[in-house]
DNA sequence: ATTTCAGTTGACTGATCGGTCAAGTCGAGT
DNA sequence: ACTCGACTTGACCGATCAGTCAACTGAAAT
């Protein structure tokens, strides 16, 4: 019955693209529309506004990008050490490769979005703490393979170790953006792994 | 000759409160100027754009405000270590005094307008940039002072341990924010001072 | 007391904002 | 082949946006 089509998905790429660039504030519905080729119309017929798409955009760009490559850099047969350090490397060459292509560096967008609009809208604040929550827990469960395994002898509390990670990775990704230079991110995998090093727990 | 007033100041003050508890996005010239009680067409005498008002407001804000609680918490005559003990202390507090007045953790001002703005406007980065530039410093020379006087035993290399720290404490004011809990910053001492390798009595 | 000009005012602009709507169009299920 | 409704379209809404302007006001310096 009707017809069907990927204006929906056009629109969720669109505005993941744009507001990650730029900013929620900044990009204006008729921004993403023109970008995804679709009438205003059609915005209002899948989504009822601007802050519902971008809650959409958000989890739709973890399922579609981030999750893909957390399930590929946290796999189970990798040594936990390595899924730590192959996280960091990913972020530190993906900002870099945009830096070099844009000429900026972009930050976490889950972050970002949440700094700007964490005080305004509780629905993108929350979906920032849920995607930025499945973050953690591939660290978590990765400190405590390590620590079953006996490869990662400084784990003494995995879940506030893995809470020190997140806290230093995406402040360091913050850095990054605001001194817009990816070279902050160059020696992350090192940090971060220090930060297992120490055997004072919290 | 003509008349004097403070018009610029409250205009400086009600826009880093306005954007400091929302968004520079989100905050309109007339916003700004209700709240300082002023016309538009003042605004306009005072500041040639909506920019560079914020500019001069986070420089306002640093001068007025935070600057003068960086050097009395950084204050050389007390002890290296309780120098950055109190400085975690105070954001701690400081975003939970927030949290309980206005049920918003804020996060760091100067982050969250770079979060947002970084990638548009150049001004507005630098000034972040510049502002947190000077976190670092009191930072760097507390941990230099340690060293020096032998209290700090774990300081190798200042500038990278003072970099990590600012990397994750901001990081830690990112994460209050995400999760709108001021307690993710309760322990903020002790993991900071862990960074340093010391050991903290509780 | 007069001059002078920094500062104030409120009405105004054109553009853009998020959002609405009635009138279509067209493809999948029958 | 026809129907149903998902989808599209473009005009439209009132509000708000950043920014302008000429006329006005009043305190400080003379």
């Amino acid at each position: 019955m009707g017809r069907t089509s990927d204006t929906r998905e056009k629109l969720l790429a669109a505005s993941i693209e744009l507001i990650s660039a730029q900013s929620y504030g900044s990009v204006s519905v008729d921004d993403i529309c023109e970008k995804a080729g679709v009438k205003k119309g059609s915005f209002y017929h899948f989504f009822p506004s601007k802050e519902d798409l971008a809650v959409d955009a958000y989890e739709a760009y973890w399922q579609a990008e981030v999750q893909p490559w957390y399930e590929q850099t946290f796999r189970p047969d990798v040594a936990p050490r390595d899924r730590i350090a192959a996280w960091c490397d990913d972020n530190y060459r993906e900002q870099k490769a945009t830096f070099e292509a844009k000429g900026h560096v972009p930050g976490c967008p889950f972050c970002s979005i949440a700094a700007e609009m964490g005080t305004q809208s509780e629905r993108l604040r929350l979906k920032s703490e849920e995607i930025l929550g499945r973050s953690l827990f591939h660290i978590e469960r990765t400190l405590r393979d390590g620590q079953r395994d006996g490869s990662m002898p400084g784990v003494t509390d995995p879940a506030a170790q893995a809470r020190a990670i997140v806290t230093f990775g995406f402040g360091a990704m913050l850095q990054a953006k605001v001194r817009n230079d990816p070279e902050v991110l160059r020696d992350l995998k090192q940090q971060v792994l220090s930060l297992l090093g120490a055997t004072v727990p919290v």
